[in-house]
DNA sequence: CTGAAAGCGCTAACAC
DNA sequence: GTGTTAGCGCTTTCAG
């Protein structure tokens, strides 16, 4: 169909080997001779053709993007960074949602390596690392990204999340806030694991003593946001909730509008990471900011180099990113207190427009 | 490094052409050397070269998925459904954003061109069709979706537009919405002309003249959607807005928000495409919804079936989908006349929960 | 500095 | 039924 590298050769009277050397410049060639071939590829329109150059450099000039969920605009920040990165190299990325299913996951990774991409960015469904096992074993190149795995020397970017999670609970206690329910989201993952443990370290930094019955074990989803907000507000005297993940602090506020309950007036909310339309909301959210640009961006360099390198000494590498608390409307000073009456779905919204303290403005990358 | 097809021949004593028959099942091989070769398969760990395969068969297994904004949850749905499609028939799915930008568009499309995928699923930022003009030159598979392209004989999955937007201005129509503005996103792009098509033909049938001032020619992003509604909310007598895109339905909030405006009490507010989180804002937003996952999913179908086919003859094929009116709280009656003050920041939610009238529920696949 | 030729891993004629 | 062999398009020794 199109030109091949052997018509360009016999048009432009050399040998293949010389048309390839022009074209990469992996040797020094002739000017004339330089200067018949580029003619030829000009008058055919050749485009080297990747798959010989796949096959025969055994790299397929791709790479593999496993991500948890794409629904959630965090990973979808983190995948534009890793895009970019992988455009300027002119490679392809390959993305794959495993929507937090290990099987899935352990789908997309048989799948990939068959594929022989050549090297692998993940955000594992479990920090066991179970899932990466084939790509460990295989030596593929690999660097995890927002989670690490346990035990297992890989490349790795992620936030401070125990930092950020501290900051964020520190932030509702200093509102004057006791009783702080928390969101947290599916166990075996590390940045979640790492955000509870901020907000206990917060809490015991603080003298308030750690009640199980605040921690609400949830998925990461809307819907499950939705529903383990509701079993919190169950809970006698609770003021203010931090959830740990993006989804389900848009759970939280669909069970606020459905039962009725006032943000920040009857109970302030803080989420982990910021996205588009937090400002939106009403009320506007307050959250704990990821570099998530940056996250998928440093995690495309590590790869490259990692595939640059080859398979030799694998010097691990680990990147964690600083988090920046954004503070809006969902946070405020705890009222008082107060008789706790049932109110279902008589949606009352806000009326005061309680601004928060402090008001750091974080800086984000631009999409591009 | 991995085994070869010829590893396992010699290991299982037969030919490279008895193992790639077995493995391909492309002719009868005897039940004993089929279950050696399978044996030695198993015992050497080995899984066909792809590179090699993709050469022979001057196919990469591979499809390019082209869209233009990651961040809108429609195309998240609609990238969803096109990688289930995919991942069936074990293909592999670049995902390129174009970010609405034509330039980026047809860098990608070149490369993805050179990078000899199998076929193509668009979006295209332009309804002209020149940024594609690549594609159809070549011949390669090829299916638009969402948006369709003028005068050029390609497989295309879209919504009804027309239809949808007639009915979303309809329903403003029937609660006496009278001046009702429209966020009309990027020109040039067909599902958003056809939008404005229903807009305008829903008001002309309902005798209401068209007025200029009330189309608010913006782009597609949050920011735009809120500067626009910035300067809609300057007309008189504006009562209702009908914003064509996701993501200018959050810009117009965001504005409400800022403006003090209250929604619906104030102004009713529509959107085009509906999204996990269209319900967890206040007021909850009516939408028309399209049935996203299924966009993709449709366009998969037809490309792979192209595929299959190969270069013949190619009969063009057109899915429209039908949308649905979701009608939750943003929409309401108009209030009546009131003098129109210019209020800065006063920040007052709504209080009172009007209900509108008719309250279909749209079904939407599940997005696995 | 350039050309000839080997071969990456696989499939598909073409033989037997 | 099975084996032999010729490439797919490219890069890269190895000779000159």
């Amino acid at each position: 169909m199109s030109a091949t590298i052997k018509d360009v050769a016999e048009r432009a009277g050399v040998s293949i080997a010389t048309v390839s050397n022009v074209v990469n410049g992996s040797r020094f060639v002739s000017d004339d001779l330089a200067e018949k071939v580029r003619q030829a590829i000009v008058e055919l329109g050749y485009q080297p053709n990747p798959l010989g150059r796949a096959l025969r450099k055994g790299k397929s000039f791709t790479i593999a993007l496993i991500l948890p969920d794409h629904s959630n605009p965090f990973f979808v920040q983190v995948a534009r960074g890793v895009e970019e990165q992988a455009r300027r190299r002119e490679y392809g990325v390959i993305t794959c949602n495993t929507d937090e299913d290990p099987e899935l996951e352990t789908f997309y990774v048989a799948s990939l390596l068959k594929r022989k991409v050549d090297g692998f960015i993940v955000s594992p469904t479990f920090r066991g690392g179970e899932t990466l096992q084939p790509l460990i074993a295989h030596g593929a190149p690999l660097v995890v990204v927002d989670r690490y795995i346990d035990g297992m020397k890989v490349d790795e970017v992620f936030s401070d999340n125990e930092g950020g999670a501290y900051e964020a609970t520190e932030h509702l206690v200093s509102l004057g806030h006791r009783r702080i329910g928390l969101l947290a989201g599916i166990p075996g993952i590390s940045s979640i694991e790492d955000r509870v443990a901020g907000y206990k370290r917060a809490l015991a930094e603080h003298g308030i003593p750690e009640d199980e019955s605040l921690i609400a074990q949830g998925c990461s989803q809307i819907k499950e946001g939705a529903s383990s907000t509701e079993s919190l507000l169950k809970q006698r005297g609770i003021t203010a909730i931090f959830s740990t993940n993006n989804m389900m602090t848009l759970g939280a506020l669909q069970c606020f509008k459905n039962r009725g309950i006032r943000c920040p007036d009857d109970v302030s909310l803080i989420g982990f990471d910021d996205s588009e339309w937090a400002s939106a909301f009403t009320p506007s959210l307050t959250v704990v900011a990821q570099q998530s640009y940056e996250m998928g961006y440093s995690a495309g360099d590590l790869l490259f180099e990692a595939i640059a390198r080859g398979k030799g000494e694998h010097k691990t590498r680990a990147i964690k990113l600083q988090t920046v608390l954004i503070s809006r409307e969902s946070t405020g000073r705890p009222s008082e207190p107060r008789p706790r009456k049932e109110v279902h779905r008589s949606a009352t919204s806000g009326e005061k427009n309680k601004q928060s303290p402090s008001t750091k403005s974080g800086t984000r990358r631009p999409s591009r």
